[in-house]
DNA sequence: TGAAATGTTGGGGCG
DNA sequence: ACGCCCCAACATTTC
């Protein structure tokens, strides 16, 4: 029994607390802890610059965490398994689930193979709260709309696991030789990701750090500060969450324990129901593996997208004139992040205002982010762009000036991405080219030359988006 | 987790 | 004192 050799094969699970897989692994012997770089991952979940950079590091924390005993593997995840099986006479492998419809294909085809080889194969559910096989309606179709699968599907439901403890593992040494992490080559070879080092110190430490200083500040209930782009009112627990160095249930209950000392709390309950958001989108991409490419409500194929390369880049590196959109943009590529509000109102801008199709936000998005995650990422934008399932109404055009004044009413979010806005009084840092051209002179700005003059006019591309929406609906 | 257009109400100015 | 109008404030509808 102590001669069992089980291989934990370490995927988005970095992570020793709460971990399902590890826990039955160590106690079935010593345990050999690998991560794969799987390298025949399909086109579209490839990952993206800033994804690599935060897995560059989350590998490092999680090496230290078991004293460097972690193998590193780069390549077809069947044949390494094969090879490291027979070279450390492993009898068994275990994994926490993934999702992704390629993931899915690609584990349940290596299970039966190695259940053919006489290998104990076993996976586990590391990742979220309720399973998506596991929730449908009483008719057997699984649901569309979130608050009946979150009520009736979901909470109905017997409570989630409760966090497990790390477990004491003894871990065994590989026969077979590994790479290091540096070897990976995640990092970028230009030096883009300074304030990136800056801000964000990815492992299971930094996300217990972020999550006491959510529940400590949402516990301080002046604050309305989830909506407010220039206050930190977010858990910035996404990018953890994606890669597993904190577990959704660990989250789960360390809200419910806030919640339960302080029952009127709505920042806590609105939290539970993020969560619970997270759950849906991956609920929709197992039930519907294609949302990442196709319009999840096909009407949407017949919609008039334009194809405008000048309008994309401007979205892109934050030069479309309008301040908030730019500000959010460059936020995510400065930063690997975007607040939450903003997230909507550029996505809004680009399919609504620019009439530019949500998967060119969608694989902008998937480069930029540190917590892109396929099934997040694609419902949202489908959600924004009003494709999705239980998605925004499409005529549900945000108007960036409005929102801004709304919640950057002072515009330092604005002009902490925009300092070439820093002299503009709050009246017109949401509309520099509503300013009187005195103004404008006295804040040293000329528009076209120190900022872009807005690439389209709000009034009217709303109404196109619109004239747009009718128009596919008389088509279909 | 909208915005804009349209409708309704009621207080106050004023002849 | 009364009716009329204006318009802000709020509510409802439409996109």
């Amino acid at each position: 029994m102590t001669d069992r050799i089980t291989i934990h094969w370490f995927r988005n699970d970095l992570r020793l607390e709460d971990n399902p897989a590890l826990v039955a692994a160590s106690e079935a012997g010593r345990v050999l802890p690998v991560y794969i770089y799987d390298t025949t991952a399909p086109e579209s979940a490839k990952l993206g610059g800033a994804s690599k950079w935060w897995l560059h590091h989350s590998l490092h924390a999680l090496n230290a965490s078991l004293n460097g005993s972690l193998l590193i593997l780069k390549g077809d995840p069947e044949q390494l398994l094969k090879q490291l099986i027979s070279d450390n006479h492993a009898q068994a492998v275990v994994w926490n689930r993934g999702y992704e419809p390629w993931q899915i294909k690609r584990d349940t085809h290596i299970k039966q193979l190695l259940k053919e080889q006489g290998l104990d194969v076993h996976s586990h559910n590391g990742h979220l709260l309720w399973e998506p096989m596991s929730v449908v309606k009483k008719d057997g179709t699984p649901y569309k709309v979130f608050t009946p699968y979150y009520r009736k599907g979901c909470l109905a439901q017997p409570e989630p696991r409760f966090p497990l403890e790390a477990p004491n593992v003894e871990y065994a040494a590989s026969e077979t030789k590994g790479l290091t992490v540096d070897e990976l080559e995640l990092l970028p070879t230009i030096p883009w990701d300074t304030q990136i080092k800056l801000m964000w110190e990815p492992g299971p430490s930094g996300a217990k750090a972020k999550l006491a200083r959510y529940i400590q500040e949402a516990s301080d209930k002046y604050q309305d500060a989830r909506n407010l782009p220039a206050v930190k009112g977010t858990s910035q627990l996404s990018p953890y969450l994606h890669f597993g160095e904190i577990s959704v249930n660990q989250v789960w209950y360390a809200l419910k324990d806030a919640f339960t000392k302080d029952p009127d709390n709505a920042h806590l309950d609105t939290f539970l129901s993020e969560l619970g958001w997270r759950e849906f989108s991956h609920y929709l991409l197992y039930h519907w593996p294609s949302i990442q490419t196709d319009n999840f409500n096909n009407k949407f194929d017949a919609f008039p997208w334009r194809d405008d390369l000048a309008s994309l880049k401007a979205w892109q590196t934050g030069q479309t004139g309008v301040p908030i959109v730019d500000a959010g943009m460059r936020e995510l590529w400065q930063t690997g992040y975007m607040h939450n509000r903003v997230r909507m109102i550029v996505g809004s801008f680009l399919v609504k205002n620019l009439l530019l199709d949500w998967r060119a936000g969608e694989r902008w998005f998937w480069d930029c982010l540190l917590d892109a995650d396929m099934a997040a990422n694609s419902a949202s934008w489908q959600w924004v762009a009003g494709s999705g399932a239980d998605a925004a109404p499409y005529f549900r055009v945000f108007n960036p000036v409005l929102q801004g004044e709304k919640f950057d009413k002072q515009g330092d979010y604005v002009k902490r991405f925009c300092p070439e806005l820093t002299r503009l009084p709050p009246k017109y840092i949401h509309q520099p080219w509503a300013a009187p051209q005195d103004i404008l002179r006295a804040c040293q700005i000329t528009l076209g030359k120190d900022y872009p003059k807005p690439i389209v006019d709000l009034k009217q591309s709303r109404e196109r988006a619109l004239d747009a929406f009718q128009q596919m609906k008389a088509v279909s």
